[in-house]
DNA sequence: TAGTGGTCTAGACCACGCC
DNA sequence: GCGTGGTCTAGACCACTAG
């Protein structure tokens, strides 16, 4: 069973835009060059394009043409991308643990019932800075050893989301986020330079993919005091 | 300049929706036969049903219809519905506030810029217990006195984001969040029944509705150490 | 005025669920 | 086999933006 042809007008369009063929703030084809292009109607073109619209790549604007937007602004700060991406300026980060092949499951959290049990995962641990302040501990698991490239790979821009986009076509299609107030351990007081029991937000999120054998799982550790974490849903994208 | 026949056909399945003339689980009109009640074609049926899909209201199964859907389920727990659709059993509600009319601002979280100055607003307080634990204090504010009928009127089955909707055809369409784990007050302990000091998660939520000039802000106070908060988000509506 | 996206028609055929 | 939603065609006209 081939695929729909509106699918196939949107990998097009959505692999121009991973490869950054086409950058931010760029137009599209319009809508009739795409239909010669691809022999289809102009229904089909449209359909791809809600679809790249759902998905947050692209805006459209009337009169004008098709454009592609920042991504992150249409999914939320931790919603379902990563930090490098959410803070504005000043955002460094320190590799505590590069990726490395594990031999031991991810954290049991998400692992409940519905997902079978994996021998390794690639995992990675990063500390993150504003203005050289620590705010954020950052446990990467990656199940199954899929994408062993990584562990040679260094991330574009920094950014560990922009390289499963860029290089994989890897891309976060959903999250479930679990949220706790704790006190700090000494381990990672110490890591966020707080007192220990100081309150720190600890969030545990389950990353879904397009590729639906690939998630990622994250335990984050936040010291809220001076940089709290933003999140924000809208159904207007 | 009237309304989109799309829009219409959209707006009249919401009704019976927000109403509960159809109900959870029950089979809208099937597209065909909104073609001939409303003398469109099927893409126009098509697209007022994609819209209510976006919405959450409805999901569609291919070979029997479309089916009402619980909105809470597409939206995520604490990201745009409240409490009471939130945690499936055993969940109480105390009044600490019945809503009232007051004549100060909401707290200054969201105030910041973009937003007038309003001289009263509709404040409500309320705390929240999991099996007979208080898990949440939720502060609740409304900007305007736009609602005041809101003051007479008694939740639709306890829940304040239904009786939007039902009595007032208001919707959630997006929010933002701000989040901080931080040390319990005298008062918050108190009233959530543990130590002063100890770690709870502080939640400012604002939330945007399909009225424009309607708001409702949040402040939220939860007990995480029994139960956690969840959210998640999907694109895959 | 030319080009873009937004709405809509009147068909067609296919894939799926159910009886 | 029948009814449902899923995909697609080949047009049409409108609303908006920009040169």
């Amino acid at each position: 069973m081939a695929e729909s042809k509106y699918i196939i007008v949107a990998e097009f369009l959505r692999e121009l835009i991973q490869k950054e063929e086409i950058k931010v703030g760029e137009y599209l084809p319009s809508e009739n060059e795409l239909c010669s292009r691809f022999s289809v109607t102009r229904t089909t073109v449209r359909r791809a394009m809600d679809q790249l619209m759902k998905e947050g790549f692209i805006e459209k604007l009337q009169g004008r043409g098709s454009r592609v937007r920042e991504r992150r602004k249409s999914l939320g700060l931790l919603t379902v991308k990563g930090f490098s991406e959410a803070v504005g300026s000043n955002v460094q980060t320190e590799m505590l643990q590069k990726p490395v092949l594990i031999k031991s499951n991810p954290p049991l959290t998400w692992m409940n019932g519905d997902s079978k049990d994996y021998d390794e995962c690639i995992y990675f641990e990063r500390l993150r800075k504003v203005n050289d302040i620590p705010v954020m501990i950052e446990k990467n698991w990656l199940p199954g050893s899929t994408l062993a490239e990584l562990l040679d790979t260094d991330f574009v821009d920094g950014s560990f989301f922009r390289t499963l986009s860029r290089n994989f076509k890897i891309e976060i299609t959903g999250s479930d986020h679990i949220l706790k107030a704790e006190s700090a351990s000494s381990k990672i007081a110490a890591l966020l330079q707080m007192p220990v029991g100081s309150p720190v937000l600890h969030i545990s999120v389950k990353f879904s993919t397009n590729k639906t054998d690939i998630i990622i799982l994250s335990e984050l550790y936040c010291n809220t005091s001076q940089y709290p974490v933003g999140n924000n849903y809208s159904l207007n994208h």
